[in-house]
DNA sequence: AAATTTTGGTTAAACGTTTAACGAGTTTAT
DNA sequence: ATAAACTCGTTAAACGTTTAACCAAAATTT
């Protein structure tokens, strides 16, 4: 039934070790030979055994990709779609990807993903925060490693990330821009570097505009950036500071949560209130009014999380690279000049 | 560095015929030198050697999942967490799951996914609806195939369904019971098994409670049963009907978009329409108000597809199982009583 | 024309398992 | 006491590749 590189070289009467040269392309071997083994393996419908393959090289041709439940199944598909992204890829280059998901709060007694365990792969994606006892206990079996939207506080990898700070910067400069200059910001779990920078991109810009940056506009001590969070941080925010005319979200999930909010309590976006949020969330364009906010390429980030992973696994010396995705702002109907009242 | 089963035989001071039956259990070995390999085993940090195994037993320990680009991008997580379900009873069953994407319209000229072309997977779970060209096209190979919440027109395959009639026929008794009685159904993609099987489910409810179906109250032409497609549907049954006092939308993306052109349009839910989803997503609870649905057990859906595929794996004799997964009403605030204007 | 290099190929070992075939002791049955 | 049957192991072949080592013939250099 099935065939096997034997088949072929019987049939192109050569020897396997030719058959592997030519599907390999690992030594010269003359035209005319080559395209009778071409030949013999396209009408055998042969494809080579991947285990066999494993055994002899070493390699799986697998690549591990970890993400925390709650991020796999957050309403914005962003990580999902990072997922896509390096998955898409993969194809081109031949790999394939094993996706786990693990607790956001894993710990010492949790057991390690067991693709890590069998080492059934050639080396790992982690996209998003993870906890650090995790990150730490992979690193014991140095396999090349990748991270996506999140510096780890421990060894120098690979890392793929958003450039944070400009996007903050664009955001809050569209703000000001209009004429805004109660910029509130609402950060949700400062603890992810993305949000710490965002957070600092939207102080420099600021400072940039010669606006005072004040702390009671800031609100940054809830856990998790969801729409929840956003949702009562609007609250806290509004209920104290009845001046705010623009509020710069953490990102899509949080602006929602705000724009929620403000709805049910009867301020009009973006007449009373301009929002933007961070990350251009397919749900953004189905929001009433649409929402402004910083497109980020998740695909992309995605991409070139599975080239740097496939680059490390290839080539174990290299200096980890770190990739700053560019990001771009999309102004929907969310913001608004400022109206004195 | 890493260790192999031939390490553990010499540490152990055994043929590496005794390590591999103590791992399997496949041969009677005496407690003694059992529990001497087992040490060495836990010593060496020991772990079989996966491609290893493959070669020999001819399987892969692979299952391919297949879902299509938008399914796995929906806002609402529906397929995803069934593949999380899915990933997650693998690891206990010790299997590791490939997951690809194709796109809707895939036809002839698209290639079929690697892990297929390759057999490197002992079985593949489609989930969602998924073109007649790629079943058949599959079907050539095969590879023992599970499919979730959808009946291909084929062959006859092991399945795993949601009970949409049951669960269709429960909100629409729910409605009935509440007093409507110009009930409507918003359904999307009738070409869809669950979609026309919700429909069914609400005539059958009404003929019971003997409320003449009427037509101009079934919306089903449209092609996604998305948000967008909630929205369009909802403006086209009220601008014709205006005495419409409850709405089942065949999901609940749909139901959704429902809301959002009700609320746009000064109806009030639930006062003057009631309106119940289909499947119970996260963001049901965050809506205004919270929506009445009929919860799916997405995980377990997972769960039971991987059973089913390892099943099918094990022994390809067993005749095709389907397995109905029950659904249960959830009642929050976006029903109520019927009242007269 | 002899020596050397290049070209195009072959042979066989190795990768890490499983498992059929075999066998030495020990126990049980006759 | 001998045969038969278990028990607990071992040996070696097989799975399907890659690749180092080798080699014959042809081409090139001296």
């Amino acid at each position: 039934m099935k065939s096997t590189i034997k088949d072929v070289a019987k049939k192109a009467n050569v020897s396997i070790a030719t058959v592997s040269f030519v599907i390999n392309d690992s030594k010269p071997i003359s035209e005319e030979t080559k395209s009778r083994v071409l030949k013999a393996i396209h009408e055998l419908n042969y494809h080579p055994s991947k285990s066999a393959i494993s055994l002899v090289s070493g390699k799986t041709g697998n690549i591990g990709f970890i993400l925390t439940d709650d991020h796999f199944l957050r309403t914005e598909p962003f990580y999902t779609t990072i997922f896509l992204g390096t998955e898409f890829e993969a194809r081109s280059e031949g790999y394939y990807i094993l996706l786990t998901s693990i607790k956001p709060d894993f710990d010492e007694n949790d057991a390690l993903p067991r693709f890590i365990l069998n080492k059934s792969v050639d080396g790992i994606i982690i996209a998003g925060k993870i906890p650090n006892t995790l990150i730490e206990r992979i690193s014991a079996y140095n396999l090349p490693t990748v991270f996506v939207d999140y510096i780890p506080p421990s060894k120098n990898y690979p890392l793929v990330l958003i450039d944070n700070i400009q996007g903050a910067v664009q955001a809050t400069n569209h703000l000001v821009e209009l004429g805004h200059t109660n910029i509130a910001f609402i950060g949700g779990d400062i603890g992810h570097p993305s949000l710490a920078h965002r957070l600092y991109g939207y102080k420099q810009s600021l400072e940039a505009a010669k606006i005072p940056v004040k702390n009671n506009l800031i609100v940054i001590d809830a856990k998790y950036p969801d729409r929840q969070n956003g949702f009562n941080s609007a609250k806290k925010l509004f209920s104290k500071n009845k001046n705010v005319t623009a509020v710069f979200a953490g990102n899509d999930a949080m602006a929602i949560g705000v724009l929620q909010w403000l709805t049910e309590n009867g301020y009009k976006v973006p007449q009373d209130v301009s929002l933007v949020g961070f990350d251009d969330v397919d749900a953004d364009i189905m929001l009433r009014p649409p929402l402004t906010t910083i497109r980020v390429p998740k695909i992309e980030m995605g991409v070139e999380a599975l080239r740097l992973i496939v680059n490390s696994v290839k080539s174990k010396k290299s200096l980890p690279k770190k990739v700053l995705v560019p990001v771009e702002l999309i102004i929907r109907e969310s913001t608004s000049p400022y109206k004195p009242k």
